[in-house]
This record gives C-alpha cells, sequence and structure tokens, in this order.
DNA sequence: GTCGAAATACGGCACCTGCCGTATGTCGCG
DNA sequence: CGCGACATACGGCAGGTGCCGTATTTCGAC
C-alpha cells in the first residue's frame, strides 16, 4: 500500500475548490492538505510546504500561464501538477506539458477523469482529458498529413508579437500600440497580421477573447 | 418536517456540477433531481420538471445574461433561482434580482454561504452573497452623496442591447449581428452604440474584454 | 390619453482593420 | 559565408467601426 498522497488545490473561486476537495475526499489515499485562490500562495505553498500533487487552475490571477508552471517545476521538481482549467486550446495544453505539467484536464470533461488522472500521476504517468488527448502527439512520430498538423503546432510568438498581442487584448489600435513600443503604425500592424495569421484570429474581438482565454493580463 | 427540496444545478463545468452536487449530498433535505450545461437545456428542465431550486450560473452558453433569468421565472414562476457566477458587478447583481433571482452567490464567495442561500430561499427569502451585499440598495433609501452612485446604477440594458452585447463579445460585426437577430444592420449598429455608450466602452475588443469579465459566454 | 422609453431605420464621415503585396537591415546558426 | 528568422517599413483596397445626426412606430406606465 502506497501511504496517502498530499494535494493543494488551487483555483480562484472558493466553491470550487470546495467541490473539489469533496471529490477528492471520496478517493482513497488522497488528503487535501492545502488549498490556494491566487498565484502568489500557490508559490509560497511550493516553496514552504511542498505536497504530492498540484491540482491548478490556469485561469487564476497571478498565474501567468504556462510560465508559471516551469516556476513552479523549478521550486518544487518532485511535486506532481495536475492541470485544471476551462482553456482547450490544443497548444496551451502542449505548452503545458512542455512546461512541466504532469496531467491537463478540463472543467468540461468527464468528472471521473479526476480520478484517473491522480491515479496515473501517482503512478508517474501523464494524464490528459479525452477530449484534449489529441492535441500532444509524440515528437519522435514523424509529421503528419496536414489537417492535424496546426493544431500540434506549438506555434511560437515572437517578442514584438507577444507585446502586440497584448496591447491589442487591451484594445489599442495599431497606431497605439506602435506609440507604446516606439515603432512605425506600419509596422505594428505587421506584427499584428502576422501573429492573428499564427493564432488563426480574424478581428480584434477575438484577440481580446483569446487574451483572456490563455490568462493574459488584460486592462 | 418539510420534505426533500429538489435541485437543479445548472453549470457548463462539468467538474463544477459534480463538485456542486457533492457539497448540497451534505445537505439534509436537499436532492439534486437534474442538472444542465446549457442555456437550452435549463429551459427545457424548467418547462419539462421544475424543480424547487435552479442553481444558475450565468456565464453559461446560452445564457444571454439577466434576460434568461426573466425568461426562467416566466416559464416556472414557482421555481426558485440561485445565481451563482464569477461575476461580482453590482449592476449584475441588482439587475438579476429585478429579474427575478431569489438569490446571488460569487464563485469567490465563502462555499458556507451556500447552506445559507439554500435554507434562506427555502423560507421564501432572498438571499445575497456577503461579498455584494452593498450592491442592491433599499429603492426607498434617499440617494446617497456620490462616489458610490455610479457603483450603484444598475446601468441597465435593454434586451436588445444585451442581445447585441453577447454576439459582438463573440467577435460578430454588426451586419452579421443583425442577421442573426433578423433586423437591419444600421438597427443593430445603433443598439452597439447605444450599449457601448452606456458601458462606457469604446472599441470592439473592450467589448469582448467587458463580456468576459462579467462572464458572458465568449465564443 | 398622454408621455417617455424602446425598437426600428437611414446616412455621412473620419478612422481603423484585415489582407494582399514588397523591401531592407540585423543577427545567429550551421 | 550563406540562409533563415526577425524586425523594420511602406501602400492599396474593401469593408467595418465609432460618432454624429434624424425619424417613425410601438407599447407600457402614469
Amino acid at each position: 500500500m502506497s501511504k496517502a498522497m498530499t494535494v493543494i488545490v488551487a483555483d480562484d473561486h472558493a466553491i470550487v475548490r470546495e467541490g473539489l476537495k469533496m471529490l477528492l475526499s471520496t478517493m482513497a489515499d488522497v488528503s487535501v492538505v492545502a488549498e490556494a485562490a491566487d498565484g502568489e500562495a500557490v508559490l509560497a505553498l511550493a516553496r514552504s510546504e511542498p505536497a504530492g500533487l498540484l491540482i491548478l487552475d490556469l485561469g487564476m490571477p497571478g498565474v501567468a500561464g504556462i510560465q508559471f508552471i516551469a516556476d513552479i517545476r523549478e521550486i518544487a521538481p518532485r511535486m506532481k501538477i495536475l492541470v485544471l482549467t476551462a482553456n482547450v486550446e490544443p497548444r496551451t495544453v502542449r505548452a503545458a506539458i512542455e512546461a512541466g505539467a504532469n496531467g491537463y484536464l478540463t472543467k468540461n470533461g468527464d468528472p471521473a477523469e479526476l480520478a484517473d488522472a491522480v491515479d496515473a500521476l501517482r503512478a508517474n504517468d501523464i494524464y490528459l482529458a479525452q477530449s484534449i488527448r489529441f492535441a500532444v502527439s509524440d515528437p519522435a512520430r514523424q509529421t503528419l498529413p496536414s489537417a492535424t498538423d496546426e493544431a500540434l503546432s506549438p506555434i511560437p510568438l515572437t517578442r514584438r508579437e507577444m507585446q502586440i498581442l497584448s496591447l491589442a487584448a487591451q484594445g489599442l489600435t495599431a497606431r497605439e500600440s506602435a506609440e507604446r513600443l516606439g515603432i512605425s503604425p506600419l509596422t505594428a500592424r505587421k506584427h499584428r497580421e502576422n501573429l492573428m495569421r499564427k493564432l488563426s484570429l480574424h478581428s480584434a474581438a477575438e484577440i481580446a477573447a483569446y487574451a483572456v482565454r490563455i490568462g493574459l493580463p488584460i486592462g
């Protein structure tokens, strides 16, 4: 018998934390030892009393996306990280795993998967929700035909594109973004077009919605 | 002894529904009889088998804001409606109650409030989360100084404006919104302008960001 | 029955956008 | 030393946007 796995529950919604604790309490050998409502609290817990498992909502305030996973992984290398979020973007799933997450569940998924995921992580496996399992491919596998390629690609944005994305998401026009960055409006517009093409976005509204969805800070 | 209160749980996140069911299962005389993941399912349930209480996430797809509450109230006048959402905008709280909700909880609030709220609603009371209780003022109370005025102001959107807001937030143009609603593009544009003025928004991107912030469904 | 709010509808104007090109300089990697 | 990725910069074009008007109809409140 393995001894009980200690768990930290991190979600900004208290009622969701409470629900998760209830769900976890029905599982054998699982013990919720702490909870956190924001990114800072998660980091503090990872430092002071790392648990066996962290269940992490990527949509929390103070959790600046994927980088946050890498930060935790650095602080507490032995703690398992199970991402639990509403974000179903394939590239986010891929990036989360690459950043060091051990599992990825979506809030829309079958609740029964929570138990499966905890078991898998305890066995040092990686667990992905059924609905997004297609999103992470084996890097060794040779390139596939076509349709899936786009979904599988990490689609990395350049530094400038990231800046423009952040500004555009706050409602700034190309001109205003250009002023902030000290470049030509036309250049800013080009960066904007490039990132939109990369991300398959087609309007300012979609940029804002996307930015919010992936957890970018929005004014 | 009152007999068990039947409850419908409506939230688009399966894992949140599951957690809520677990939490409710610890309460005496409460029985979850159905759940719904989108607005249509809620309306169908309200028609076919209304329960004593509906716990409703206002951020669900197909739940076009406050009007949805009024719709349910019309279909099932005797069913209690407890709003449970991430939206803490005072005007939304106010509007929800005016539209016929019997209670309003925030996902950030103390989970213990869930039990209090259910009890209050069962006793035909209205229950508001501690954190937003200030938001609904007694209409009889005379106007307060100033600073709070703006926050307290309902800034009510009309039904059409609410619909346009929801569509615009999903990235639809005025023309596309007009097609969905079967009205002139120019009329749709006017509704859009009106709601933007009311809400002090100045671009499509701001509409999208605002809609996300208040918990409206975003494509 | 009157009054106001809401919904309907139209038009002009400056600006921005999204998409299509092209082109140049820099910098790092093999 | 190239080659490719990145950043820089410019322009045309069609369409959408945000802001400014005006006007009619419908409908509930008083």
